[in-house]
DNA sequence: AGCTCTCATTGGAGCGCTCTATTGTGCCCG
DNA sequence: CGGGCACAATAGAGCGCTCCAATGAGAGCT
């Protein structure tokens, strides 16, 4: 910077002026620097200016899962909004599962990031508060107390799911939850209760948000003696999954067994899939993080909670449990195949 | 840190002694400069470290597509070796379809990050050979010289595509091309020697790497009079819109065209799915690419490009170009739908 | 002309850390 | 018993920037 000071004739603080776009200097002065600079390739160095100002003007997002495809719609949201508020976006994943989540954090924490985005976080309440005593955290899905919290209703999603099915007449639906993922226990209770006030049988069966889950709750559904007819997943890889492994054990989705998924995915909407599944509004959830980090910036102090409302998808792998008429296919689609 | 130095009777030097994890401070110091500096929740600021230091030990990662899932395999890969040599990742993404890369490669060179790794880069070789000018680069994907490359032989699996398709003995294959993506320019040469090579009618449809490709180019070559009997996507994700376009127009996928996909992602694997695809050694290039920055660090100062070679995934969306007798379907599944 | 006012420009302190050289302390060995 | 030695600990000078208060130069007004 000195350099570049030197180059142009003016003063270390004019240059510095210059490079943040300051409105207070003449056009021919900041002319003569940006020349300069551009003259000897010089960039600024941000080490030195976060260490300077008070503000780093950066949001740290951490993503708990870069395999799920879920994360990009609500990132792509995330960064436009905070672009526009003049925030630039710094990410890092939770690598292996979530293991190193917290290194992730720490990580950000050192940068003195403005604030912090857990994009589905498992990090145990305490953890997450001593986290967010240090710097304002949003985590989205999530549902804890203490920090801000953006997430789809996801008990809501549940309930839907359920509706939708005991609308089409089934009586014993399965739900292969989502374990300590972000979420899956919202899900879990929506499906219970909505089976309860519905009346119809339920089982659940633990499981993570991963492909070998789908695959394996359908393995241990098929060890019973009596199959549901309906299933719901707790998201849609792990629908997908277990479509593949009914399809491999015999069964027709959605003739023998109906599947619902979660998370309205590009997979659910592929034609090959084409799966029932909760839509989550995955840019509007971006959007709102985005605005929540900028107000506890800005000096809100109390955590807010924002719930968004999901809806249900419906696609060809949910229909009634068993066609009344063998010829008629109750399939919306089931025609073009 | 001056707080940590005063709370545990120590100098501020061996505070900082203490945050690297020195070896040569006492036991007994250690332990006081530790809980003090736990009793006062100290967290080391990493701009002003980095400022001090020469290094910052951290790989600056650009991620050309979020919603690509076949990067996240090479990341996972990626950091196991990053973190096993002492090295941090950051990541950023080039959003909205590549418009931002060059903004997300110089926040990086703000930063002084120690190098660049581009999964999967857009940019003009000028500049590249800019950016390159200030930090060693490591483009993944790429076919750029004065850079560090790490890439799959591409048009080696544009070959392994035809002449599986040939060996079935299709003679009018189609190439549904990747355009700008990564990679895609092999692909088609590859696609192009060989069906050259084997004396078979060729057509390539432009496009990028999107679904929405997939479905267009199906659109298009429908319009033609005569259809091609085997179709080589540029991606899976493109091979995966086209079956599905296929289908949608009553065409079954492979008793009348065969389709083969490249990269074998998850997505290729999965059952409903079961797509015939060129595999990449995903974790190979992600550990490759972090040595290869390593060393560019320590100083090696010539670049490098490493070719890692790819092989062909059959599964059952490849078949001979017509079914000899009408009664018995090629597609393990086909009798499902 | 003389004075104030405004605004572009500047000098210098300081952000929180690391690094080099130096001081201090106890120990071994001739 | 004293000189050297190894090693723990420290002081102080930056790293490259921003920010604040202060300076200088015109312009406007009486």
């Amino acid at each position: 910077m000195d350099d570049v000071a030197a180059e142009a004739g003016v003063s270390r603080a004019l240059v510095s002026l210059v490079m943040r776009g300051s409105p207070k200097v003449s056009d021919q002065r900041r002319e003569a620097v940006v020349a300069a600079a551009a003259r000897l390739g010089y960039r600024p160095n941000a080490a030195a200016r976060r260490l300077a100002e008070r503000r780093s003007n950066t949001l740290g997002v951490v993503i708990d899962d870069l395999h799920n495809t879920y994360h990009a719609d609500v990132l792509d949201a995330l960064h436009v909004e905070a672009e526009a508020n003049g925030f630039r976006l710094l990410l890092n994943a939770a690598w292996l599962r979530g293991r190193n989540e917290s290194q992730a954090v720490e990580m950000f924490l050192e940068y003195r990031v403005d604030a912090l985005i857990l994009l589905g976080s498992r990090l145990e309440p305490d953890a997450l508060a001593a986290f967010a005593a240090e710097c304002p955290i949003v985590v989205i899905g999530g549902e804890v107390s203490g920090v801000d919290v953006v997430r789809n209703d996801d008990k809501r999603g549940g309930e839907l799911a359920v509706e939708h099915l005991v609308e089409l007449g089934h009586t014993y639906i399965a739900h292969i939850d989502g374990g300590e993922g972000a979420g899956a226990d919202r899900r879990r209770r929506g499906f219970l209760d909505a089976c309860a006030a519905h009346g119809v049988r339920s089982v659940v069966i633990p499981g993570d948000f991963s492909e070998e889950t789908g695959a394996e709750a359908i393995e241990h559904l098929l060890r019973d003696d009596e199959l549901p007819t309906a299933i719901f997943a707790a998201n849609d890889l792990v629908a997908v999954a277990a479509i593949d492994r009914l399809e491999a054990a015999g069964l027709k989705v959605p003739d023998d067994v109906s599947v619902v998924g979660y998370d309205n995915t590009w997979l659910a909407a592929l034609r090959t899939v084409d799966l029932t599944t909760v839509n989550q509004p995955r840019r509007e959830i971006g959007r709102v993080a985005a605005r929540c980090a900028q107000q506890r910036v800005d000096g809100r102090s109390s955590p807010v909670t924002h719930v968004v409302t999901p809806d249900l998808v419906v696609r060809s792998t949910s229909g009634p449990p068993s066609v009344p008429l063998p010829e008629v296919s109750r399939r919306v689609r089931g025609g073009q195949r």
